[in-house]
RNA sequence: GGAGAGGUGGCUGAGUGGUUUAAGGCGCACGCCUGGAAAGCGUGAGUAGCUAAACACUACCGGGGGUUCGAAUCCCCCCCUCUCCGCCA
């Protein structure tokens, strides 16, 4: 969430950062200015009271002690009185904050201040790319006829266990995923520095509302609840990104400054309802219910920040490579950011037999937008200071796009696919046969 | 799921209704002492709110609610940890 007091101290500035994007409600500041003038002004006088009140209730006890019964309760009937304007106040106050946070907690980040001025990924400046398209000799396949005739995926069976947009991988398929998400980890965590970590797959309410997921995107999760018990739902999630249990393992912590900066690398599944996007393409597996992914985390100085989301790119960026895959790298618009990030670069890489780049990274710098909504600090080693750290979180890279690049660039006028030298040693195979 | 025990500051550990503004110890920071150090002595130190800032004040003893003039302390609900039992990959 953004700091209620730049809200306080500079309004304008905070209405025309939120106006520069898609859905940034700028009319809300002024409700959260309201509700935070009336919880101080109620606060104010509570304090007030309750001082008479501790300071009352020192002179009654003083007063039993000399037996002055009939003054005693002359001061109880004062401080009884106190109490119930207290309560009343604190009921009010108690009010206030929950609706000041409410408000707040649905108020997007504020975009970087180099940020692109757009309304959509039309508007998003390309920064960079990488390699070239392939030339094929021949027509090439895409991945949908490329998997079903190497039975690397059996999409049918897939959807008649668990619906449209889930996959089977099947056979080499199953092998090739498995080599992909093995060689990610590896080479984050051997070559990258990142510390590899597994978190649980199902989390709570309080860590999505700690990345930005919810409130807003509450309609885009998989909500769980324990066997028949409803009571219990809306409680757990499935992860729609391994963002949201990694980036909290710190929540609610003081870390000391010689901590930072702290970087983690996670494979996890990721689960997401998609909701309103039915149809929009989603044939094969571009746009699925689940896919892997590995994420890379880091949290950091604030100083350091925007250096370490370079590094973070290239450290994506580096995998594209290693597998021989041609991307570009973008920069979103203010328009076409997410909702918790201050600055966000794509990356997508090129699929032929889509014709068109597909993202696989994203990688976001929320500054301390995140770390405020989870009461992350970290203790600044010169100031000595409390202050919260800047949270970045990358895809390093998700699989399921990964893996259509991976088919549909590489394959062979045979209908086998090469595998890229770096991925050989993971999946113990030169080439994927053409007859699997 | 059942039974029991527990949750207090960076750590340890007192505290069952009123100078507790949370004792004592360990560790930490600074100072005195010393040639230098240790020991000793002294001082300081939590988190947040409020404030232009400071002082003061307010809140915080797992979380929430209640009783009371007053709650770490009494009552109720919940969460977590540990031990044992049951079930289970």
């Amino acid at each position: 969430m953004l700091d209620i007091k730049l809200l306080r101290e500079k309004p304008d500035f905070v209405r025309e950062r939120l106006a520069a994007r898609r859905g940034g409600d700028d009319a809300k500041v002024a409700e959260v200015l309201a509700e935070d003038e009336r919880r101080r002004n109620a606060l104010a006088e509570t304090e007030k009271l309750k001082a008479r009140r501790n300071s009352a209730s020192k002179e009654i006890g003083a007063l039993m002690a000399q037996k002055k019964a009939a003054e005693a309760d002359a001061m109880k009937a004062e401080v009884r009185s106190i109490g119930d304007r207290i309560a009343e106040l604190d009921r009010e106050v108690a009010d206030a904050v929950a609706r000041r946070d409410d408000l707040l907690l649905s108020i997007p980040n504020l975009p970087h201040p180099s940020v692109a001025h757009g309304a959509t990924a039309e508007d998003n400046p390309e920064i960079r790319r990488w390699g070239s398209p392939p030339a094929f000799p021949f027509k090439p396949l895409n991945h949908v006829a490329l998997c079903e005739k190497l039975r690397l995926i059996d999409f049918a069976r897939g959807a008649k266990l668990s619906g449209s947009g889930f996959l089977l991988y099947t056979g080499w398929g199953a092998r090739l995923e498995r080599a992909l998400i093995n060689f990610l980890l590896e080479l984050h965590q051997n070559e990258h520095g990142y510390r590899e970590v597994a978190p649980p797959y199902i989390v709570g309410e309080h860590c999505m509302v700690g990345v930005g997921q919810f409130p807003k995107f509450k309609d885009q999760a998989y909500a769980v609840q324990e066997g028949l018990d409803a009571s219990t739902l809306g409680k757990l999630y499935l992860l729609p990104t391994a963002e949201a249990p990694v980036a909290n393992i710190h929540r609610e912590e003081i870390l000391l400054g010689p901590d930072l900066p702290v970087r983690y690398v996670a494979y996890s599944p990721c689960f997401r309802a998609e909701a309103g996007a039915a149809g929009v393409g989603t044939r094969g597996m571009i746009r699925v219910h689940q896919f892997d992914k590995v994420e890379l985390i880091k949290i950091v100085h604030p100083d350091s920040s925007y250096d370490e989301l370079a590094s973070m790119v290239r450290n994506a960026e580096t995998v594209l490579q290693r597998l021989g895959l041609h991307y570009r790298v973008i920069n979103l618009c203010t328009g076409d950011m997410g909702f918790a990030s201050a600055m966000t670069y794509d990356i997508e890489v090129w699929a032929p037999g889509q014709g068109q780049f597909l993202e696989v990274s994203s990688c976001s710098n929320c500054e301390d937008y995140q770390a405020r909504r989870m009461n992350l600090r970290f203790k600044d080693p010169v100031s000595g200071d409390n202050r919260f750290p800047h949270i970045l979180n990358g895809s390093g890279t998700a699989l399921a796009r990964l893996f259509v690049a991976l088919v549909e660039t590489h394959q062979q006028a045979d209908g086998s696919i090469l595998v890229p030298e770096p991925l050989r040693p993971y999946l113990k195979a030169d080439t994927i046969p053409a007859g699997s």
